[in-house]
DNA sequence: CGGACGATTTAGATCGATCTAAAGGAGGCA
DNA sequence: TGCCTCCTTTAGATCGATCTAAATCGTCCG
């Protein structure tokens, strides 16, 4: 069932059944009509394959990402899609899973199957090199949420320095003194510029941060709770931390429960997502806010907008300022209820 | 950079160089080594659009979700991406966000892009209709999670009489003889099977469900918490309750402790899915676990196998049994901490 | 020495669309 | 009538791979 039925079936040549699917204006209205009949009579289905060979174009485009079980990454998701889809591209997904090695694979994967652009969460100890075939290729990309030290592309990512400072700032309003960053990858960009940032606000009020519970870790609720028990056996935690993910702080906070810590009096408590649980959990947590669907949303206008564009378009980088959530784990009192 | 320059490049014509590519047993090595070596010198990407055209194969599915916010699904999705992955397609996405009218665009918009098969988690409300046009041309699908009445197609899904069973004989077991079951979708068939196998086990204890508990919802923490305050008005909760989600479950257990029952006596709840959250809770929820990542792999597995399987192969049905992961939330002693 | 045979290689058609350049047809005007 | 538009339609090339059927080559055998 191809065009080539459709137009023997209506009469006329492929050309025109072509201009047809294609909305031109050229072709007269009484032929528009026959042809489009034959379409619905032949039940005939729209081979984008063919035409993507000849116009050198697929409307699709690649989104590799660190795992979408991490709800921060589902939602950024949802939010490409959100974006992409009424603009008549289609999502091929990838997981990385975080190693470096499968994401070249899948980077390469994605330029066989000719994607139109990329949009790229890239893992966390990725070599700076993996955005060289696309750049080779002219494959137009966009990086989001993470920034790889050494790799110049296209940027759409939350300001870490800010958040940071927001998180921080709110925690000395409360009268805390000892303040820590607790977990998030090594070697991460985000969790060295927040520290950065956490440090040089407490150093203008002749504070440093905690070091003994300002250790990175992996992000997952389980790894947060492994560590902060272990923590815990070596003292009482500092009056306040700030966590690199909302999930961490949940395990904090599990850790903090099981030994008799009050949070929010105890220990201030503060997340970094704001993830949809933040507001459930009990007390509900105080979060950085980076808007994960509007981040998706960007990233993705500004990769069709690089497709679109004639030639290359320089280098750009869209920073988007995150907010502060203030529920109760930080020691505010529960505004109204829901 | 085609196929036709590599074999230029490596002074032969394009069809030795294509069987090489193809890994062919039928060239010389030494042809084949200078032909790879081209392949690097000239940096070539294989374009799987145009061998797609010819083979009439793309090597892509399509997987359509009713949301990936959903942690379950996320998870689903991972899993179907880490089976579908090492055999060597890649996997078209595509949110509903459970609207029927966008899904039956979605699919339409995945079979003009040619995917070899369609992976579905069907919008609540879907027309039974849905799958003609895959039927019509001959697309291999799979449904999974969700059943829709009068859909005749492959699925993989969680049984959810067996689930339902688990969990109330539970609660009968805690000595709990008001039982209700909370939320979900009203005209979805897990709620109403669900209902139903629980009616029938009350009933064989002489039993019957708590009515005015035993309501619909929408599928959110935020909507559950509502439902639960606003009955929490006319009086006290039921002894036990069975939530048709975990988010659902969350969102009942803060509206409960608003209003100062404690969970686990006052009330036991269980929720449904075991999402990554459960645990971390406090109390920890007690819930009916339908691993959704190994449902996602089983669905994927299944369609591939269709997929490759030469002509029509029969109507097959995978039902994986769910599993009670006993926490505190149902009133059962924390087991050892982590 | 001619022919058969196995191992490699290849020319040319093909997949299903789009694009280019030109053809066909109706009407207007001198 | 003949010529020039303008509006529509179309033949044939093209995108970059694969597939079919046949060509080429060296060798081995009678």
């Amino acid at each position: 069932m191809t065009l080539a039925d459709v137009a023997a079936h209506a009469g006329v040549s492929r050309a025109t059944a072509s201009l047809v699917l294609r909305e031109s204006p050229l072709v007269a209205e009484q032929t528009r009509q026959r042809v489009l009949a034959s379409v619905e009579a032949l039940g005939y289905v729209y081979n984008r394959g063919a035409a993507s060979l000849r116009m050198r174009r697929t409307n699709t485009i690649g989104l590799v990402i660190s795992g979408l079980a991490n709800p921060f990454f589902a939602d950024l998701t949802e939010g490409v899609e959100e974006e992409l889809r009424p603009a008549g591209y289609v999502v091929l997904l990838a997981n990385t899973f975080d190693d470096p090695a499968h994401q070249d694979m899948l980077i390469r994967s994605m330029m066989e199957h000719q994607i139109d652009g990329l949009l790229i969460v890239a893992a966390v100890d990725s070599d700076a090199g993996f955005v060289t075939p696309l750049r080779n290729n002219g494959v137009p990309h966009v990086m989001t949420t993470r920034r790889i030290r050494g790799v110049h592309a296209s940027y759409v990512g939350p300001d870490d320095d800010a958040g940071a400072r927001l998180a921080t700032q709110h925690l000395l309003d409360h009268g805390a003194r000892e303040l820590a960053y607790f977990g998030g990858p090594e070697h991460g960009v985000a969790r060295i510029d927040r520290v950065a940032a956490m440090a040089a606000l407490l150093a203008e009020n002749g504070l440093e941060p905690e070091p003994s519970w300002t250790v990175p870790s992996r992000v997952s609720s389980s790894e947060g709770y492994a560590m902060a028990r272990k923590l815990l056996e070596h003292g009482p935690p500092p009056e306040a931390v700030i966590c690199h993910s909302d999930a961490i702080a949940f395990g904090l906070m599990r850790a903090l429960r099981d030994v008799g810590v009050e949070i929010g009096t105890g220990c201030r408590v503060i997340g970094y997502d704001d993830v949809e649980h933040a507001q459930a959990w009990s007390p509900s947590l105080t979060s950085v806010s980076v808007a994960a669907r509007t981040m998706g949303r960007r990233a993705a206008r500004m990769l069709m907008e690089r497709i679109e564009a004639p030639g290359s378009s320089p280098e750009e980088s869209l920073v988007l300022r995150p907010s502060l959530v203030v529920r109760e784990s930080c020691g505010c009192r529960p505004s109204s209820a829901h």
